[in-house]
DNA sequence: GTGCATGCAAATCCTTTGCAGTGAT
DNA sequence: ATCACTGCAAAGGATTTGCATGCAC
């Protein structure tokens, strides 16, 4: 019953900041914001907006886009740019920070986690008097099945 | 003389690329290769294009593109993504790697250096099974500037 | 009822592409 | 002389915008 929790858990907070913004609570917001929840990949807003769509919801791309921004604002969701210019998002509520490892040739996506990094973050505010809000770390590389592959390729 | 030299140096390397490629070595190639190691910034590629315009250069966007891509092969200019939509670029010959750090109100970018970063690559990279070819690490923040200018605001 | 949010389509921004002509090899 | 590179303009993909309609308040 965790998912069941967390979706009611994000619910409430959306509703709370959409009241403290005197925003409206609109349906299609809350569709989104469950569909959101339901994924566990790093998506962009158009496989959002095709998944809505297949699942009957008559959600316009406009709404999509907005809707997004307001979950970003709120925390809710995160924003990348994965290389590409092509926006990704990931529910980043009740996850814990972390940052990515993409693959130059298939595009996989991982995750992990190191404490360096917030020292860092932290360390270099301080040094150069910014006040950091939030940071991207992207590692670029080549997966094991797709380094292999090259090197079968290569001795071809 | 240090311009001149390293200038030259990475002309040489250019053109060492560009034959062991079989690619030619036009003019317009030198002309953007010179206009890059003559700027300083984090620029992108209309601003290179406006720049070579206003210096009475007739290179099209579309050279500006193709050129950006291939010095960007040869290691000569570094790719960004800095948030937004919009593809940076600086010259990275000559220069020690680093990172980023930027301001989400006026949009200042500042560099540093940092030597756990790239222990933090490797060791993801043995960890997690990657070939870890760079890395992208852009801390997002509000320089002093525009934190004073904020508080004034709020305090009006 | 008021006016913010939606849906739709058009507009915009950045980048890539197709093609005819040019110039490096 | 060849054919890769250029310039131009058109196409493309992602995102934003304008406006009439709808619905949360």
């Amino acid at each position: 019953m965790k998912q069941v929790n967390l979706k009611e858990q994000v619910k409430k907070l959306f509703e709370e900041h959409l009241e403290i913004h005197q925003q409206r609570k609109t349906k299609e917001r809350f569709i989104i914001l469950d569909e959101i929840y339901s994924r566990d990949d790093h998506f962009d807003a158009e496989g959002l907006y095709a998944a809505l769509k297949s699942k009957k919801h008559q959600i316009s791309r406009a709404t999509v886009y907005n809707t997004l921004e307001l979950l970003v604002e709120c925390e809710l969701v995160t924003k990348h740019q994965f290389g590409n210019n092509l926006a990704r998002f990931e529910k980043s509520f009740g996850y814990r920070q972390h940052d990515h490892l993409i693959c130059i040739d298939c595009n996989k996506v991982l995750e992990f986690c190191d404490p360096r990094i917030h020292q860092i973050s932290t360390r270099m505010g301080e040094l150069l008097h910014f006040n950091i809000a939030h940071h991207s770390l992207i590692l670029y590389g080549k997966c094991n099945g797709c380094e292999v592959k090259e090197q079968l390729k290569g001795s071809r």
